[in-house]
DNA sequence: CCCCGGCAGGTTTTT
DNA sequence: CCTGCCGGGG
């Protein structure tokens, strides 16, 4: 019982309030997963639950792992045995035992988002329709929030609103596409990640039966992160709930940062509709931060018209001010992050553990790991290109995918060719196009190649069904990684990647062999009763890499922020605060996005204890190219009296070599000298290193036969000086690349005699 | 059918 | 910068 004692008077109530339904609105850093995890083992000690009939959802797995955890060192080994996961794992697994009921066989494949995309870039051009208005992008998203809203393709085609905003938007098709998708994804035996969402509800409205199951099951439901639920979920949730009310959400309105993917917070204010006898706890006490970093925080999220009222304090001490970081270019950023963790761990006598770098796209992280590279300190990215969007790791999937359900288009599109058999895209459409157009399933006309294809062709498809079906007898009798290890090899896919001595070969080979570790584990691990590949391909479908890192080596950990919510570090760099890329250019159309933005801002900031850094850059290379930026509106929105401003700036005079290696020399970046790259230099030419005292001469009196350098092309002599218009161009002809014309307002020139 | 080189176009965030 | 698509040659 003393575990209570622990607790805040908030924090207790919101724990020993386990029956009806109750809503936690909880602040940053106030405590949220102990009172979780405390309710969770509240119910379990003083309330006699059987654990068996908890059921929590989170949005991420890592969040789950950390739950699950957390409940296991409080309660003991009992904890296993609550349902515990993200809306997407729980209700797959649900799915698996259920599918057959909603007309999908028990093997389906959950299509990640490039299938989807795939498969809709085939769609469109099946119906002939331009890809450049209908983007694989947007016709996804479009669909997705439809799915997420509970829309039908049925409902989606009659529905005028729609209907209009399609045609507004240039794209009248739209319906059609979805009814296409919809009907591939079924013939295919496969799901999209909102399907699982949106299939659950479709269970649960057709069969009172299989809801009354999981009603009786789940006597308390307990909703994490509640208010990035969209309404798929929120009645999914409800329904469950029906019976019992013992329904228990958790959120923080300005925490919301996943509108993008159909949550809405409209969810909170329902619900208080929804259950007028609602307990609601707030939730304000923070103790994760110094006094500064909360002001802060608390002054950027004022700025928000949108929210439910609450006063996020601390009574931890006020700490350091913020510092605020000007760089010149994105790799100066870099380097300035590398150098101010060396020193603080070092002065301070931290672990690498304790910093985290967060920022808005995935594309920055390149300039931040090669900074701490260079400085040799340990980091871990988390998300980014995932582990399991490698090629090869896909297309050993794929494979086992095919295997266990041969109907699996996208899957079959991976694998029929690769490794090389002949068969190529013309053939893989008459199969394609035999089996969607005369309604007969993929894998039958696969196993009758010949009747469809002439010829090569027809007889390696045919090897290839021969080969598939051996699989299948080796799946059916071996468990998981024996069957995969098989399929890894007889398939040829280890050869060909075998054969590959190639670095990056070297590199997909072990990737694959880190696939079938994985597979081992899955296996060896006895809380997976299910040990079969099509239970593992299931769980796996809805992994990302944070979930793979069990690495415990002390790292610095580089993140977006959208995966770093729920997360804190004692030290945290918020890097790129910059106009378009924090907010997002995507993101200023509209006050609610940039409402979304801010709260974005307000979920990095919150993520420190002890030390809040954001920074800037003047310049950043974006699309290979080097642009101009200015520092983000969010800078001032943050209080003044927190903040100081660094002078750690020159970096660039401490390391001459600096400027060097970012292609543009010197000082000339910001002040509107938009230089073009030079027009591209034959890659096997080394470009030329500037001399250290390279700097641009005045070139106003520049006359041929004199000597000049130039930062990439090296030295070379003039030829001649030309006007034409406004511009004066001189030709120089360089050691090692010929001859360029050059305009001279915006090469740089060392005039050398 | 396969391979290669050249080129356009694209980056917001995640299950 | 990186990927995916296209066209031409083998």
């Amino acid at each position: 019982m003393d575990y209570l004692k622990e607790l805040n008077p908030p924090q207790r109530e919101a724990v020993e309030h386990t029956e009806g339904p109750v809503m936690i609105i909880a602040g940053a850093g106030s405590g949220k997963t102990r009172v979780l995890t405390y309710r969770i083992a509240h119910l379990i000690y003083a309330r006699g639950v059987d654990p068996f009939q908890i059921l929590s959802l989170t949005f991420t797995n890592k969040a789950a792992a950390e739950m699950k955890y957390r409940i296991e060192t409080l309660v003991g080994l009992d904890a296993r045995n609550t349902w515990m996961g993200t809306f997407h794992s729980v209700f797959a697994k649900i799915l698996r035992v259920e599918s057959e009921k909603i007309g999908y066989p028990s093997n389906f494949t959950i299509y990640d988002t490039d299938d989807s995309k795939s498969l809709i870039r085939t769609i469109v051009k099946e119906m002939r329709l331009d890809d450049k208005v209908y983007k694989q992008n947007v016709v996804l998203s479009r669909i997705s929030g439809a799915k997420n809203r509970l829309i039908s393709w049925q409902a989606y085609q009659k529905d005028p609103f729609v209907k209009a905003d399609d045609e507004a938007a240039m794209r009248p098709r739209m319906g059609e596409i979805y009814q296409k998708y919809q009907d591939r994804l079924f013939k295919a035996g496969a799901m999209d990640f909102d399907d699982l969402l949106f299939n659950t509800n479709v269970l649960f409205r057709d069969h009172i039966d299989v809801l009354n199951k999981y009603q009786q099951r789940f006597k308390y439901v307990m909703v994490d992160e509640f208010q990035d639920t969209n309404l798929s979920q929120y009645l999914i949730t409800k329904k469950l709930a029906a019976v019992h009310q013992n329904i228990c959400v958790v959120g923080d309105d300005a925490q919301s940062i996943y509108a993008f993917r159909g949550a809405d917070i409209q969810n909170i204010l329902n619900f208080e509709k929804d259950y007028p006898d609602l307990f609601v706890v707030k939730l304000e006490q923070n103790y994760r931060s110094t006094k500064t970093i909360v002001e802060a925080a608390n002054s950027i999220i004022d700025k928000n018209k949108a929210q439910l009222k609450k006063t996020v304090w601390t009574s931890n001490p006020d700490g350091d001010l913020i510092e605020l970081i000007k760089a010149t270019s994105d790799n100066e950023e870099g380097r300035i992050v590398a150098t101010t963790i060396f020193e603080e761990r070092n002065n301070k006598k931290l672990n690498n553990s304790d910093f985290a770098v967060l920022y808005r796209t995935n594309s920055q992280s390149r300039a931040i790991e090669e900074a701490l590279r260079k400085m040799n300190l340990t980091y871990k990215i988390v998300g980014g290109l995932s582990f399991y969007q490698r090629k090869e790791i896909k297309d050993l999937m794929a494979y086992m995918r095919f295997t266990v359900n041969p109907v699996d288009e996208e899957a079959f599109k991976r694998i029929i060719n690769y490794p090389k058999r002949g068969i190529g895209d013309t053939s893989v459409e008459k199969i394609l196009v035999a089996a969607y157009d005369h309604d007969i399933p993929l894998w039958e006309v696969v196993q009758n190649a010949p009747n469809f294809l002439s010829g090569r062709a027809g007889s390696s498809t045919d090897d290839f069904a021969t080969m598939i079906k051996a699989f299948q007898i080796e799946v059916e009798r071996k468990d998981a990684y024996e069957a995969a290890n098989f399929i890894a090899k007889q398939s040829g896919l280890l050869r060909e990647l075998y054969e590959d001595k190639t670095i990056e070969g070297l590199n997909r080979y072990e990737n694959v062999q880190e696939l079938l570790n994985a597979i081992k584990e899955y296996v060896d691990n006895p809380e997976n009763e299910d040990k079969s590949l099509g239970s593992f391909l299931q769980e796996i479908a809805l992994l990302t890499d944070n979930d793979r890192d069990k690495d415990t080596t002390d790292a610095i950990t580089l993140m977006t922020i959208h995966s770093s919510k729920g997360l804190e570090f004692k030290q945290v760099f918020v890097v790129g605060m910059e106009e378009d890329l924090f907010p997002s250019q995507m993101m200023m159309q509209s006050r609610e996005d940039l409402e979304e933005e801010r709260r974005l801002f307000y979920v990095a900031s919150t993520r420190a204890m002890d030390k809040l850094y954001l920074t800037y850059a003047l310049t950043r290379y974006r699309f290979g190219r080097l642009l101009n930026c200015e520092p983000s509106r969010f800078l001032e929105e943050v209080d003044p009296a927190t903040i100081k401003v660094n002078k750690r700036m020159s970096a660039t005079r401490e390391m001459p070599g600096a400027m060097r290696k970012e292609g543009l020399p010197g000082s000339s970046g910001f002040i509107g000298l938009k230089k073009k790259p030079e027009s591209r230099v034959p890659t096997q030419m080394k470009i030329h290193t500037p001399s250290p005292d390279f700097k641009p001469s005045n070139t106003n009196n520049l006359k041929a036969e004199q000597l000049v350098e130039h930062p990439k092309f090296g030295f070379g002599k003039v030829e001649k000086i030309e006007v034409e218009g406004l511009n004066r161009k001189a030709t120089i002809k360089f050691e090692h690349f010929g001859e360029k014309t050059l305009l001279l307002s915006f090469a740089k020139l060392r005039i050398i005699d």
